[in-house]
DNA sequence: ACCTGTTGTAACTATTATAGTTACAGGTGC
DNA sequence: GCACCTGTAACTATAATAGTTACAACAGGT
């Protein structure tokens, strides 16, 4: 995929589950230690929000994690910011008279799929406390 | 990722190792099975050929495999067009002024290599030849 | 030698996604 | 009231992907 939201969530939910000074906790602060701007991690925290894995309160600064960090997976986040759900992309339509364009789609949604199983394993296999774990060393 | 870069090649591959008559192996055929422009499969075929996966000679139709269906992964294929060798990229430059900021890129790189990794295992586990029994079931 | 059909490439376009930015309405608490 | 914050809409810049047009060079048949 290679874009970098899951990157700024895990950084933005490592940053609240570390900072115990709430008040801190403003998205010019987090957007100071992401480098970017605050738009960006207000737009992402409010998907995390949904998510129901944090809580804000508009007008007020303070954010707070609403899952343990040892409970929350990698997977859990990746499911949250709603990333795509396949590594690679089919081309539309191959031509169904040709043997090989007929029957491609499903076997290559076969071949991706065992893929995208093995990928899942390893987010749900992480949680947001073993990053912060290698954070601290 | 989602680009269907590799279901193309996958596609081309297949085509070439079960057409027998070469002359019919034109980027014209192959572009009409893949429902594409003939030019975007000349230069997928110039990807895969540049790494020795299959040969060609201009102004000439019919291209060649040059590694057997089975001794060709799925792993090698996605080298050989080049695909980004990352699932997620890493925001720009976190402040190193922030505990979070500072160590976040190192530990999220070792997150996304195990995944990476458990990727590659399965593109490994799995040949051309394997792709080409489920084509023809 | 010519003609048809092919490959190999360069160059351009259209479409889409990502991230960044500006702007502002509305909440909060001093 | 004021300073500061959140939540969002709207716009921009940039880059990637795929599709397209165009054409030089090559092969093989007649």
């Amino acid at each position: 995929m290679v874009n970098s939201r899951f990157s700024v969530a895990i950084h933005i939910l490592s940053l609240i589950a570390t900072t115990s000074d709430k008040s801190l906790l403003t998205s010019d602060f987090i957007a100071g230690s992401v480098n970017t701007n605050p738009v960006v991690v207000r737009r992402m925290i409010g998907v995390l929000k949904k998510a129901g894995l944090l809580s804000s309160h508009s007008g007020m600064a303070g954010y707070e994690l609403l899952v343990e960090p040892k409970d929350l997976t990698l997977l859990a986040i990746y499911q949250a910011i709603d990333g795509p759900e396949q590594l690679f992309a089919i081309h539309d339509e191959p031509n169904p008279a040709c043997a090989v364009g007929q029957k491609i789609k499903h076997t290559l949604e076969g071949v991706y799929t065992s893929v995208w199983l093995a990928m899942e394993e390893q987010l749900q296999a992480q949680t947001l406390q073993d990053v912060l774990d290698q954070l601290r060393t």
